[in-house]
DNA sequence: CGTTAACCTGACCGTTCAAGTCAGGTTTCA
DNA sequence: TGAAACCTGACTTGAACGGTCAGGTTAACG
């Protein structure tokens, strides 16, 4: 019943990421997550390297390179990214879907303890599969405009390049999607 | 999203003596839980000793001594004994109703994240307090005779004294109450 | 072409905590 | 009195968590 601070810090970037995409900004420099987050950007540097391996997230290297979204945000569900850092969803090892391990009681069939627990557990898996990133941006923005808190990521920079040079400037780099490495829980 | 083995532990004892008093067996030693279950016995008396202090269980000492439960089954919910071993059942401290704590967010009030945990703690907040010690053992019992297992607990020395000596035996001992010690989460 | 800003990657490290174990005590029954 | 049971704190051991550090590589820009 726990949520690591690594899996914290990863759906925040990750929701930033998703909102920034949202408002036209879909690269973002570590930098900038670590600052908006508070998160030690050496940590969270780790964080991305993992989503990154696992196809969740895109790079681009060199000055002015950042994170982005690997995947459209509707196609990113939260459960997928917990399972991923913090391993799976169930709270005991016999109610696993993706990670099923017998337990030490003597009589899987007839164990109380195993029925409620798996109540919970679809109650939980029900909730984080249901939600992708898209859904909590939105609800996000949605209610950000509401009490009309000023918008985060409006890059000053770029603002300003829309005003002095409406040239086909920037290019707009494309992400390199790294291969994604089969990251199996052990 | 995990549940300790402790936790584990104690669910399965007390679900042990739920079905126990079911069957007309109050009492249960120590040895005879740690058996049936497969729990080393120190540790199993530590969690014992535990679930004792906070009022749950109450014991009698000595010779045929042994553990049973000081509510009615039907007033033992198990978000009580999870919160008491495991502690908060929320995800992540800042939707914790009974352990709420600011996290590092720079912005709770409209966090992504806070909204989906908290859609998470609420769910399995409200299966884990609204089912009790009872309605699990019941659900158990009626799985076990559906499927004609027969029946743990019969104790045959009880059994043979039904037969043998019919008379006003067995003074049913009164289990000694501990005061309940309070026990705050830190 | 060199500087600099960014990402890349593995190794390391201190603290906490889970899961037990151990040792010795006390209470009660036969 | 001896055995069976509970009582209680102290100890151990390994893994996991939450980070940090050091040294790469890549790409834009002047
Ligand atoms: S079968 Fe897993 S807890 Fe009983
Ligand atoms: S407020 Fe707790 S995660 Fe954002």
């Amino acid at each position: 019943m726990k949520l690591s601070k690594r899996g914290e810090y990863a759906m925040r970037a990750l929701i930033d990421l998703a909102i920034a995409q949202a408002l036209g900004r879909a690269l973002l420099p570590l930098s900038e997550l670590s600052e908006k987050e508070q998160i030690p950007a050496a940590f969270l540097e780790q964080i991305l390297f993992q989503l990154r391996s696992a196809g969740i997230v895109a790079s681009v290297r060199g000055k002015h390179g950042g994170y982005c979204l690997a995947k459209p945000t509707d196609q990113i569900r939260f459960g997928e990214i917990i399972r991923l850092i913090d391993g799976p969803l169930a709270p005991i090892r016999c109610v696993s879907q993706v990670a099923y391990a017998r337990c030490t009681c003597p009589d899987e069939a007839h164990c109380g303890l195993r029925m409620l627990m798996l109540d919970v557990r679809n109650a939980v898996a029900g909730i984080l599969d249901k939600y992708t990133l898209a859904d909590v941006a939105d609800v996000t923005l949605r209610k950000l405009r509401r009490d009309k808190v000023p918008s985060p990521f409006v890059p000053p920079a770029e603002l300003a390049a829309l005003f002095d040079a409406p040239g086909p400037a920037r290019p707009t780099r494309r992400a390199r999607v790294h291969p994604v490495v089969p990251q199996g829980q052990p």
